[in-house]
DNA sequence: CGGTCGCCTCACGGAATCGTCACGAGCGCT
DNA sequence: AGCGCTCGTGACGATTCCGTGAGGCGACCG
């Protein structure tokens, strides 16, 4: 979740609105560095205030619209109607304008992620006896939910979106924990051991769900 | 990464971006080098200039999708309109203009890289009871996955991108082993034998997939 | 017919990789 | 301030993978 605000109380706020709703969220205080970060690392969707330091949201819209379809919402102040519509057109999906309720934010959020979801992917995945459902960050074993930290949900949801298809750890690494630690193997290796003990019903040496490929990396079973 | 691009500022500008964004760029300067380098080591996507000492980016696209559908884009300069038309045409993805802005450049690059990724087509291989996914690295014998070791997988692959050409030991070596190793041809001997045994259906002695071409190299059964 | 050459196969030991555990630092929350 | 959770690190067996060498087989040639 990229969130491109500058002022500060507003971030604060975002930022624990969304963590409690089961999002991380990446925070950029101008326009180059949000359109910087989700180059990087394309987020799940964007909130991008309409008045930024170097630019306007507009612009950042019109920028992330050319190459990503991720839900964009768009933050207008009371008097910002025109750049609002500019924004819906350059391609926003939804505005919310300040203050705004923290409930209304999400739910409108979730929604546009809704939509999203619908138009392509399946949002949730089912094997066996494993259940997750991506946009609720929700993960069912056996119908009892299991509790994962957001590294382990990140590497099952990386591992699942994929499903039978081989993550190499650089792969795996840089969608969970970014570009610059390709490289960093055991942290990988020690979440996986943790997310296998969380839903790997099995005996640890016969895994059901992620298996490993030695030397290579590792996939979600077909 | 594959870079193909003869001007120094470019291509020290493209490396820096491109590793900070946790790719390794591998540059060739001329045509024939950059179809030479994605040969012998086929990158995840291609950016290729339009004007090259010796040809042009059009034909090396045309090139690379003779085989390939790995992600390309184009550099193009103010006034290159034409040929941008003509490289997109011959299959590009994607075309930026030169200046450009290393953000929208890893921002484009990335979508390619993604569109890619979800596109069920996958560039995978078929002969008679033996499927191969390249992208999912998944062998399958008559319908019954078969577990390779990273090696014996890269050997299939040089084979049967090649399907019916002749692999010399050299090339061969050169591709799996890297070009420190074209004079160890036992250790090739020993993993042809270990791919043999677990993909040939048939005695070891009537080969159905690799065939030997005695003194010279294998090949794969056309 | 015997020798030579190239190729295939097998068993073995070294090396790299993997899974696991315990520990400590960082952070948010009460 | 104290607590709990999460994460990264390092070290330890256990597993897997890879290269080597010896032996056997068939083809070719003298």
């Amino acid at each position: 979740m990229l969130v491109v605000d500058d002022e500060p109380q507003i971030v604060r706020a975002l930022k624990v609105v969304l963590r409690e709703a089961g999002f991380e969220a990446v925070v950029a205080e101008t326009a180059a560095a949000g359109l910087d970060a989700a180059a990087v690392r394309p987020p799940e969707a964007a909130i991008i205030d309409l008045v930024l330091p170097d630019g306007d949201g507009v612009e950042v819209t019109r920028k992330l619209r050319e190459w990503s379809e991720m839900p964009i919402l768009v933050l207008s102040a009371i008097g910002e109607e025109e750049q609002k519509v500019l924004a819906l057109d350059a391609g926003a999906d939804d505005y919310i304008t300040k203050p705004f309720g923290t409930r209304e934010l999400v739910a409108r959020l979730q929604a546009a992620l809704r939509r999203a979801g619908r138009g392509e992917g399946e949002p949730n995945i089912e094997a066996d006896g494993l259940e997750i459902d991506l946009a609720a960050h929700v993960v069912l074993r056996d119908g009892e939910q299991v509790h994962l930290t957001p590294i382990e949900f990140e590497l099952l949801r990386a591992l699942a979106r994929n499903r039978g298809r081989l993550m190499t750890h650089r792969k795996l690494l840089q969608e969970v924990w970014g570009p610059q630690y390709v490289d960093d193997i055991q942290p990988l290796r020690t979440h996986i051991a943790r997310l296998r003990a969380k839903i790997e019903p099995d005996a640890p040496d016969t895994p059901r769900y992620i298996v490993t490929d030695p030397g290579v990396g590792y996939r979600f079973a077909a």
